[in-house]
DNA sequence: CTGACTGCAAACCCTTTGCAGACCG
DNA sequence: CGGTCTGCAAAGGGTTTGCAGTCAG
């Protein structure tokens, strides 16, 4: 949650143009997929779109999930942030954006700010490659890491007796 | 590879003080294993350290490798980038410094630019939490993918005859 | 109807942990 | 010497794939 109805519904719009442009079946499964990405604010990893999809279609499986996610991104609907492998992490705001994230827990939330839409491309950079977008990321301590013993969320290496023990990563709320 | 011998002289000696003044011991592992990723501009994954340093100490093991770069990182000396949990990639470069990163493959680089290193937090993003740094982080598709038949990195959906099949991540150059 | 799609189960990888022996300081 | 650190092996978790049955168009 966090999307407003009008957004959402062009969202939804948007999605259902382009996949019968595309040729892609519109299944039950799939819509409930992109509803959850799309209306949400929270970046979602797979988990945890397949637990709000699974509270609608209980019989939804998690490798449906998976492959639906990333034929969405194939289609340009969503993108992902972070790693190509291991954890991915999903976004439907298709709009110019810069992303707040959190150091300690990963939490991630989107901002918009039209100065850093514009930010130009250093020549050294063009050597490198074709550049596609560019996004500004602001990395701190979320409130609910700062505030709480909310834990660490990598291994602690060679743990001393005090240290916190690692806890597995809380739902990116 | 990349960084200048001067540059890397200084990071090892921070290494070796820093070490001390926390009281951790300073192994032929360790040492190896920091010289690993102070030395290179690849932000090598783990199991790219882990190769290099194996072809210096043959008897090395992997989990040495993964608690040796925490522990780089909670004594500062290191940084990642990417994702909190799945593939990690490390950076031994502190100073103010951004990203460009290849969408298809992930090789990331850096780049120095001071009218980045001081973009404004706006006012809407303090409340998510306690502001770290801000970097800026270029994506794009680097030479090498934009040329070559590369293949793709992540799985392929649905994936059509003609289509590229996924190979495993090259070791990002 | 038919090919695209789903669910299942197993395979794959990467990462982490418990433990006994090795080694730094 | 003592406590830290390493290597080994196994466990743990997330992701991907092959296959047979199902369903959208």
């Amino acid at each position: 949650m966090g999307v407003d109805r009008g957004e959402l519904d062009r969202r939804l719009e948007r999605f259902r143009e382009t996949a019968r442009k595309a040729g892609v079946r519109l299944t039950h499964q799939r819509l409930e997929i992109f509803r959850e990405v799309a209306s949400s604010i929270e970046h979602p990893a797979v988990e945890a779109v397949f637990r709000a999809v699974q509270a609608r279609i209980s019989t939804v499986s998690l490798d449906t999930v998976y492959r639906t996610l990333w034929m969405l991104e194939d289609l340009g609907l969503i993108t992902t942030l972070g790693p190509r492998r291991g954890v991915a992490r999903f976004d439907a705001n298709l709009r110019p954006h810069h992303h707040f994230v959190c150091i300690r827990c990963g939490l991630a939330r989107d901002f918009e700010n039209p100065a850093f839409d514009s930010l130009g491309v250093p020549g050294a950079v063009k050597q490198y490659g074709d550049v596609v977008n560019t996004r500004v990321e602001i990395r701190g301590v979320c409130r609910a890491c700062s505030r709480g013993a909310t834990g660490r969320t990598r291994p602690s290496v060679n743990r001393k007796p005090g240290q916190v023990r690692r806890t597995k990563l809380a739902d990116q709320k």
